[in-house]
RNA sequence: GAGAGUGUAGCUCAGUCGGUUAGAGCGUCGGCUUGUGGCGCCGAAGGUCGCGGGUUCGAGACCCGUCAUUCUCCCCA
């Protein structure tokens, strides 16, 4: 029998290939969690970890009974003590519980925060879609006005700006207050009614269930069917009019590029007002990268004083994915500095203390533990990008030198022993150059750091 | 939950009408210097042809089942 990852996840593995897919590639996960954690940071958002599991009762309150995500995507079960539990399937909900639980308002009136971590879905993993998928998203909470949503998604936007993504779109909408949304609804249904029979079955469903989900149907039927529904911002109340459109005078003064969608209508029940999307073209049918809105009244039904909040969700993988198609270009792995080639066995031992020397100076090295030929050894150098190859054998031992050579520039020197790690550390790009009196490493090349 | 496609070496894939010994490129390992890498040349290792059954003198190929996987619908990140 041999074991295959459950369906609908994936392992990811250390890079070096670059036919290895992105979403499978450490490096690459890596690189896009520190832009993130760079971004966060600059924007003040402090990062919180919840449990990948909660009360079953918390995400059906919280995403809402009637929709798809709870009534048939969830991982549920009862644990052996009975409890009812629930795989998280979103980032949201579990972050305001500890911010209830904990109390995170009475220290901080507006609280900023990030978090990253797999979600569980119950469904059909195709391209981009995954039973565990991770999601690096924020929550800004206790601010209600337009400038706090203007800062969400424009840390958004920062991301994929640092990202080096361009071919997006970002979809904004507003749906307004659940009283204003309560009314579009059912002026929607009052459009509807005399059309639905000719709508697609799926339409047909969504009528009695969640009429708002109409609007995101992708037959053509549909939408012709729709083109003069109602929409939602016509109906929006005064406050929530004036909300969105100080919002959208704020993205335009921020440079933020949006495109206004009243068909925009997302999965969970407990948005309010603000709603986005980011879109791009190149993860298949799966196009949503990253998503979010304003959910003022969650706190509140969550057992929380009342408290305006705004978060997004970025799907990690799939921003990957895209990153991938688009070709985008990601900094390398970082290499070793040093990597250690012996001949002999006795230059092992003696490899094995120096190598240990090395990384007592913090400085990043590797070995040969193969014995292998020194040829063999140079290549193993060459292939994890070390910078420079360490070459000791017996000579090199009676002398207590190393032959360091550039593996650039093939250059090289016999370095005493006990000068080494002060002669690496300054080629690795500080200050202190060595005197080493052969010949002259001329390093016109800044090396990457050799350290972290 | 529904539909379609694909499973051959570590990876990407060829494999004709069913024909006897299973193919390439890349990668790995070794040789081309006694202790000097990238390019090149030579060589080797590596396969339950996903698994089980069936048809046939003969199956990697055809049929059935099964498992895995990919894509699509639904829905979402």
């Amino acid at each position: 029998m041999r074991y295959t990852a459950p369906k609908g996840t994936h392992d990811i593995l250390p890079s070096g290939k670059d036919r290895t897919d992105w979403a499978d590639d450490i490096t690459k996960w890596h690189w896009l969690e520190g832009i993130f954690r760079d971004l966060c940071a600059l924007y003040g958002y402090e990062e919180v970890r919840t449990p990948i599991f909660e009360d079953t009762q918390l995400f059906h309150r919280a995403v809402g009974e009637g929709t798809d995500i709870v009534s048939k995507e969830t991982y549920d079960f009862v644990t052996k003590g009975g409890d009812a539990i629930t795989l998280r399937p979103e980032g949201t909900a579990g972050v305001l519980r500890a911010y209830v639980q904990n109390r995170v308002y009475l220290e901080r009136p507006i609280a900023k925060l990030c978090y990253i971590g797999p979600n569980f879905r119950y469904e059909r993993p195709t391209k981009g879609r995954y039973r565990q998928h991770y999601q690096a998203g924020i929550e800004l909470l206790g601010a209600s006005g337009p400038e706090a949503d203007a800062e969400v998604i424009a840390l958004l936007a920062a991301i994929f700006t640092r990202l080096g993504v361009s071919r997006l779109t970002l979809r904004l909408n507003s749906v307004g207050s659940i009283e204003s949304r309560a009314r579009y609804v059912e002026a929607l249904i009052a459009y509807a009614t005399p059309l639905v029979s000719q709508m697609s079955e799926d339409n047909q469903r969504r009528f009695g269930q969640n009429a708002l989900r109409m609007l995101d149907s992708k037959e053509e039927q549909d939408q012709r069917l729709l083109a003069d529904a109602p929409i939602v911002t016509d109906f929006l109340d005064p406050e929530s009019r004036e909300h969105f459109e100080a919002l959208q005078k704020l993205l335009t003064t921020l440079g933020v590029d949006y495109k206004l969608d009243p068909f925009l209508v997302r999965g969970f029940d407990y948005y309010t007002r603000t709603l986005f999307e980011i879109e791009s073209p190149d993860v298949g049918a799966q196009s949503s990268l990253a998503g979010g809105g304003r959910y003022n009244r969650l706190v509140e039904q969550l057992g929380g004083p009342a408290t305006p909040g705004i978060g997004f969700g970025l799907g990690i993988e799939r921003t990957l994915i895209a990153l991938q198609t688009a070709k985008v270009p990601v900094p390398d792995p970082t290499a070793p500095v040093a990597f250690l080639c012996p001949i002999g066995a006795a230059a092992r031992d003696a490899c094995v203390i120096l190598l240990s020397q090395l990384r007592g100076a913090n400085l990043a090295a590797d070995m040969d533990y193969t014995g292998r030929k020194l040829k063999a050894s140079l290549e193993q150098a060459d292939r994890v990008r070390a910078r420079y190859a360490l070459i000791v054998g017996d000579d090199e031992i009676a002398e207590g030198v190393t032959q360091v050579r550039d593996m650039q520039t093939k250059q090289q020197a016999r370095v005493p022993i006990a000068h080494l790690a002060e002669m690496l550390r300054g080629m690795g790009g500080l200050p202190s150059l060595p005197r080493v009196n052969t010949l002259d490493m001329n390093s016109n090349e800044k090396g990457e750091p050799g350290g972290d």
